[in-house]
DNA sequence: CCCTGATTCGC
DNA sequence: GCGAATCAGG
């Protein structure tokens, strides 16, 4: 009479409705449980009609997430290239670089677009239609797509800016 | 890339 | 009812 599994007993069960209720997230639910997985965790909390939460400022979507598995629900609607643009005040100028030497990078961290990370400084270093162009990718401030130094940079007040506009390299 | 929850559907 | 696979978003 070997048990033929952990299923969602009455224990598990409170436990899973004291932890989420406490705002724990699904994956740190199902390792705090253990022997499930976090999708696990997730469809039990809806069967059980606890989902939809209040969450103060987790990463969670908000009650968009249907995805049509049929054909005939899902359009061809165009989908957004998702495409991650930075776009800070200094890439028009980042084109008409100037003629410092393109290998005057900084050694300190230069990340492709895939290596990029979170934490790291956006600033965009070299043509970005070469292949070797890269990112700062240093670590960034907390919030903010910069590092310290591009922050200063790119979030410069406009007079200030004027006055050194040609005193800015972009290394 | 990491992470989050939401949904569908075969089992 | 269960949960992996998938989707959608931060």
């Amino acid at each position: 009479m070997a048990d033929a599994g952990p299923s969602w007993t009455k224990e598990r069960v409170e436990l899973l409705k004291r932890l989420w209720s406490d705002g724990r997230s699904a994956s740190q639910i199902a390792a705090e449980i253990g022997g499930v997985s976090r999708n696990a965790v997730i469809g039990k909390v809806h069967r059980l009609g606890l989902a939809g939460r209040v969450l103060k400022s987790n990463g969670a979507a908000p009650a968009v997430g249907r995805r049509p598995r049929s054909e005939a629900e899902s359009a061809p609607v165009a989908e957004t290239p998702s495409v991650l643009a930075p776009a800070p005040p200094a890439l028009a100028l980042v084109q008409a670089a100037p003629p410092c030497t393109e290998v005057a990078l900084p050694e300190s961290a230069r990340v492709t677009i895939m290596e990029l990370r979170e934490f790291m400084c956006r600033w965009p270093m070299g043509d970005p239609s070469t292949p070797d162009f890269r990112f700062c990718g240093d670590r960034a401030i907390t919030g903010l797509p910069y590092c310290t130094h591009h922050s200063r940079i790119a979030y410069q007040p406009a007079a200030e800016r004027k006055r050194d506009r040609k005193a800015v390299g972009f290394r």
